[in-house]
DNA sequence: TGCCAAAAACTAATAACATTAGTTATAATA
DNA sequence: TATTATAACTAATGTTATTAGTTTTTGGCA
């Protein structure tokens, strides 16, 4: 046998270069060229470029997943998805490439993948269970939620806002514009 | 002087693929292939397969526009913004390679899809004033509003929605719960 | 009607990338 | 130390984008 590189020092190699360079410059060349090895070398450790992407894919969900639950420790009610959606929009400033990775992850999308999508999706949901809402309006008041945070972070990565500066001011204030009226409308 | 492909043939032929194989099937070998010409051929007409896919981004978000302003006529307030969300998911789920193409334009953007790009941003700012916010706050509840839309359009694009069926109505009731919270907020 | 110049097609060639096949080097272990 | 699996390598192929240079077509004009 043989020590050389070892599975997560390939995603790790892919992680900085998405970061950096943007998702589309993960290529097998770039990698293997990042790593020191030439570019079939790379079939030792991955079974090509678009099992490489899935792997990068589940890398950055399952990472997301456990900086949201980290933020979410210590608060409730609408600071609670406050938290969270500062720490979604700092992840995405943070590792823009491995956001790509998880928006352009392919279908079918592998298990591990699902799982951690699940876990946030799940997160959204405890933490609006204490709110009382009506039971057959939990789940759309989930999905208004979630694809708020999410539209705030894609729309920031892809440059979609102008001034930077107070976008947390925008989310939060979003964030408590939707909170309040799933609180008035249950009276 | 010759007749043969017009430009907007070329762009037709692109959006087509896209809607039906996928953006990253947006090549010059199938757009060619699909006209019927060898690759080499395109360069007559564009100068490209970025300056392709930015041509294609521009005509795609310009339709975009042109159906969100449409969607916008006879209604107002609250309603106003459902009929746009409604025609927003509408149209991604009728040409998901178009939004892609929106979505992934590469930077620096053309001046004509930053033009499309405010154009509805505007839209949005219009359908709003009459809600009587206080004026430092519109940016903020246009990004809110904004980021939704966009956040349940890509979200249901990438296959991020378990049921479909309602997703209408979990648009609507998210657009509801957010105007309302704006209300209230302003007593 | 027949020329002609420009538009738009073509072929040929090159470079980058992914992928496969087959070969060699290396390191853990028996 | 010898063996063997692992992981590196070279070589070769196919696809795509791109450039250069050539030929064909055709609308408009003499």
């Amino acid at each position: 046998m043989r020590a050389g590189i070892k599975p997560e020092t390939v995603i790790a190699a892919s992680a900085d270069i998405a970061d950096r360079d943007g998702w589309d410059q993960v290529t097998l060349a770039n990698v293997a060229g990042y790593l020191g090895i030439r570019t079939p070398s790379l079939y030792n450790h991955v079974e090509g470029l678009p099992d490489l992407r899935q792997k990068l894919a589940v890398h950055a969900v399952a990472q997301l997943n456990e900086r949201l639950h980290d933020a979410a420790i210590g608060y409730s009610g609408k600071q609670a998805f406050i938290e969270v959606g500062r720490c979604y929009v700092l992840f995405v400033r943070e590792h823009p490439g491995l956001y790509e990775a998880i928006n352009r992850v392919a279908s079918p999308k592998p298990e591990a993948f699902e799982q951690a999508s699940d876990a946030v999706l799940h997160l959204f949901f405890r933490l609006l269970r204490p709110l009382g809402i009506h039971e057959e309006d939990t789940v759309h008041a989930v999905r208004g939620l979630r694809s708020m945070v999410h539209g705030f972070a894609s729309l920031e990565s892809m440059g979609g806002f102008q001034m930077k500066e107070d976008l947390m001011e925008s989310l939060a204030k979003a964030i408590t514009y939707y909170i309040d009226g799933i609180s008035s409308g249950r009276k």
